[in-house]
DNA sequence: TTGAAAGCGCTAACAA
DNA sequence: TTGTTAGCGCTTTCAA
């Protein structure tokens, strides 16, 4: 492997002038310009990032803290900050923390040793005093999960507004029976969808039974699976259901199949995210769908903004109720044929 | 942020003593020892990884290729990868090339750029030309996907004895008009798994029909959906499905749900991965399940050999058919029942 | 055991 | 327009 000395050597330069080349400045004749881009494809040369890198002292990598890879909503989102993050000329560190304090701070390492320019923070479980602490000195952005008093900027959508709408819609199905699948009340998406599952109930006037809230502790088909069987042991059996999360609901359903159960008719089934496969599910699984790509695409520029010292205010996102099968049947309001 | 010089200063040593602190090198009294770690406490100091890296010309950072974030049998392995690659103190920087050439490029440049130390391709439309290319000076290891011309060292399993055991399976339950949904001549693995396919029809004397096969290019559920579309127009409908993908399989059980058929009374189907969702659809999916956790933590720890100038050996991986409720209804060959 | 100094490959300030 | 040179932060050789 060759380096800047070689090609200016080869040229018959400086290595100024390589490195002038290299970085598209106009003050370079085109003659030279010339001669240096054929030293350059001669020698096969490029230039070392190692070199570069400590030079400007930037590493041009993003690190994107994830709680956990086999959640379908994160790749979506990670698919949308890669685009973006590329386009600026970044690349992404993907770490997966497994909600693991001793693997979150050898990723809070990578930052704080300039192995990456900065962090977009998914991690629910997140230390939360370490990421304000290290925000201090460092370009952070939240996503999805946020806490508000870390002053850390963050994108999001709106959480109890869209957990309410999908209590509403089983509401509006007649449903007075609503259980409730929630993961775990430390992550702040749970309570807010929690508080808006509760007020949903409170503004239609129906009683809230102690009974049909379940906490699975984590995400997963079979904690899903689970809640349901310890659900459907219950004298009396809920007529519907919202799961915070797609993986839960996804769950829940293969239990209710396994019990011979018809869903809607017998349980009513709304789940959150609208990951992929919930379009695959039998029925097809009403669930709130979240601009995941655009959370992603938007916490990138927030991110490579904030690294090049500008200010950026929070987002809030729109998300959408999708009214399909789990919840519906076979037609929609409007009675069209559903899948 | 405080540099080595400053600890140095503070300590009252050489930035040669700090050094040597830093990467545990036993000629250093505990004296000066315990005054450098003082030193590196108070001032806050954490080492660049940039210097560092620079110094040692190497990233620490190893690239994996994958076409396609969204397919779930990705991230088991990167999982894998990721696991072994932080134990011996390696980051992932995860690629996603949507099989584009031009990003594919620019993955490529990163590591004759030196940012990364090495490529884990699991992409089966990588440009094998420019990929043994780098191979010459560069670390890689294939992974899932492989040419062996190439010369790359590989881990893979044997897909055309996996997609054989499969057929035979359906072979096996009594069926003879057995379709297959593959994706892609263009692929390896496409290949071997439809030579699998052809070799079982054979070796039980069933004639192969060349409407029997349908290509779908890519992968994905709503291409396994729009695959069985066209399958079940056929005036002699086939009784089994082969799948080269869960994620076909899944879209086609959706299309046979559509029509209102039964599986596997009417159809049966059997996918290949064995991907989380495999679990959880209606009814649970018969499939080949391959050691994507270990594929990848191998491949990683034959990338890190390789890096250090070792020699590695390819590795074929075993599989394992799994006989499920998508083949063989709601009990299993012994008469126990399945979900 | 410790320090001085060279140098990894690059960019940019300054000089010519 | 081009070259000289310092220096980003670190490791390591050589000398003391």
């Amino acid at each position: 492997m060759s380096n800047i000395r070689e090609v200016a050597h080869k040229a018959g330069v400086s290595v100024a002038t390589v490195s002038r080349v290299l970085n598209n400045s106009d003050s370079v004749t085109s003659a030279t310009k010339a001669r240096v881009q054929d030293a350059i494809h001669a020698l096969n040369y490029r230039p070392s990032m190692l070199g570069r890198n400590l030079r400007n002292s930037e590493s041009r990598l993003l690190l994107v803290l994830i709680p956990e890879i086999s959640n379908p909503f994160y790749f979506e989102v990670i698919k949308g900050i890669e685009e973006t993050a590329l386009h600026h000329y970044y690349n992404i560190l993907l770490c997966e923390t497994g909600s693991d304090p001793i693997r979150e701070n050898i990723y809070f390492d990578l930052v704080t040793s300039k192995m990456a320019d900065g962090i977009i923070s998914m991690d629910p479980a997140v230390n939360i005093d370490t990421l304000t602490q290290l925000a201090k000195n460092h370009a952070i952005i939240q996503c999805s999960e946020y806490e508000t008093e870390s002053g850390i900027p963050y994108v999001t959508i709106d959480h109890e507004l869209a957990a309410y709408e999908a209590v509403e819609h089983l509401i509006q199905l007649g449903h007075k029976q609503i259980a409730l699948i929630n993961s775990d009340k430390k992550f702040l998406y749970a309570r807010q969808r929690e508080k808006g599952y509760l007020q949903a109930l409170k503004d239609h006037g129906i009683t809230f039974h102690e009974e049909y809230v379940y906490y699975t502790g984590e995400l997963g088909f079979d904690h899903g699976q689970r809640a349901m069987q310890e659900i459907l042991k219950q004298s009396k059996k809920p007529t519907a259901i919202f799961a915070v999360s797609d993986l839960l609901a996804i769950g829940a359903l293969k239990e209710i199949h396994a019990q011979a159960l018809h869903i809607p008719h017998d349980i009513a089934m709304i789940g959150f995210d609208k990951i992929a496969f919930s379009n695959m599910t039998y029925p097809v699984l009403s669930t709130v769908e979240q601009p995941m790509h655009t959370m992603g695409s938007r916490a990138a520029e927030m991110l490579i903004q904030t690294i090049h010292g500008k200010d950026v205010h929070n987002v809030i996102l729109p998300h959408r109720l999708m009214k399909r099968s789990s919840t519906m049947g076979n037609t929609n309001e409007k009675g069209e044929q559903l899948i």
